[in-house]
DNA sequence: ATGACAGTTCGGTGGAAACCGAACCATCGC
DNA sequence: GCGATGGTTCGGTTTCCACCGAACTGTCAT
């Protein structure tokens, strides 16, 4: 007893579609307005302000005053970490008929996940570093090879010299299968998007591949993608 | 738009603090029958039952009748690590004011955390697994030098060859620092336990270190503990 | 068969909270 | 200064759901 009580808090503060709307705007990491995030959660400003409140007084959010705007974003990646374990289970339980899927095609082939790729892009891209023997992933852990380091280095998306190990399997809730997260899966992005393969998108987590990043992924990766 | 309603569904299950206590009295691994989980979430067997039932329904747990008994238990590993996240966080936030601890003080010096070992004792393993350079952890994943292998094998803590990564942190919320899990954590509490050095406790997560426990973990780890 | 026990279903009650309309405070731009 | 805009607070309504008492089904024991 006594502890349990805050994890139910913290639950129950997720456990309402408008706030899990808004955690789920914040995913990507980026910081938004609450008038953004009202959009996002589907209900009016008022109500959306009254959960931004309760998000932040849990520690859930963190906010920044920028003159007339307030911005929230995730208070750490522990949060993010959360709702993605959250949405593995969310994701497997019920196996399903196959329902209307429909709407969410652009997320399900390559979207943002906290700060990293995920989706169809992201498992790909996780299968063809596997595949080429530059990284090792279980549900456990993930590991760098040597040879894996040289390619990294040579693309670019080396991390700093840090801790050792920094490689770090994220269940996809769509693919159902592992894509790359920790500080790789955040070099490995933050690479693609100054290279200019991939490109946000307005008021989505979903990212578009262009024509440049359907050429390079497919020469350096061997990747290709219909999105 | 389309399955953030999943997950807020499952986050509202676990929102409510008698459910709560059931997941968390679960979360060893064992099974339990509807009266003591009725017993551990503090509520009549009427609304445990009522509990279990969407629990079950959410495919959160699984069910098997033995007899007049139904015995429940966490559906996957995965739900497991859920809870585990949504422990880090609840535990992380608000730095508080030391309040009131008492009570929980077993807990904090050894349990089990679904199938691995956490607590006091479970960081101070992992510390001095890393210390003597048997192990690298990082918030990201973990991963097994060449001696450290050696050791493993020799302490007869080796999980079978499988994939080669098997190493994953998993933050404590108690103590705030990682211990060992993934398939390495399960292998050294498997071996601790068959080695008699620790022991469960009735209707509780903590484990008790035994004498033999105390001598080995010096002698092996150079790990003392008081508890 | 009979009683004991595990577990469920049903009905009613009480409390909590999500929601919005309206009014209010602060900041920006002119 | 003024209106426009972002954001919050307040009150009242409505809906939802956790909870228990009571009654029921099934299994085990003697």
């Amino acid at each position: 007893m006594s502890d349990i009580p805050r994890v139910a808090a913290v639950a129950a503060l997720l456990g309402d579609p408008a706030r899990a709307n808004i955690m789920n705007a914040l995913l990507d990491g980026r910081a938004l307005t609450a008038k953004e995030l009202a959009f996002a959660a589907r209900v009016s400003p008022q109500t959306t302000s009254g959960h931004l409140a309760k998000l932040t007084q849990a520690a859930l959010l963190t906010v920044e005053q920028q003159g007339r705007h307030r911005y929230f974003r995730l208070a750490s990646p522990l949060v993010g970490q959360m709702l993605e374990s959250i949405m593995a289970v969310a994701g497997a339980e019920t196996p399903r008929t196959a329902t209307s899927w429909k709407g969410g095609e652009p997320l399900r082939n390559a979207r943002t996940c906290y700060d990293h790729l995920a989706g169809r892009l992201g498992v790909a891209l996780a299968d063809a570093l596997t595949q080429r023997g530059y990284i090792a992933l279980s549900p456990d852990g993930g590991e760098v090879t040597e040879t894996g380091h040289a390619f990294l280095r040579d693309f670019g998306a080396e991390p700093g010299p840090g801790k050792r190990v920094f490689c770090r399997p994220c269940l996809d809730w769509s693919e159902r299968r592992p894509h790359i997260a920790g500080r790789l899966g955040a070099a490995l992005a933050c690479r693609c998007f100054d290279l200019g393969w991939v490109a946000r998108l307005r008021d989505t987590r979903a990212v578009a591949i262009t024509p440049l990043g359907r050429t390079g992924f497919a020469a350096r990766f061997g990747v290709t993608l219909s999105g």
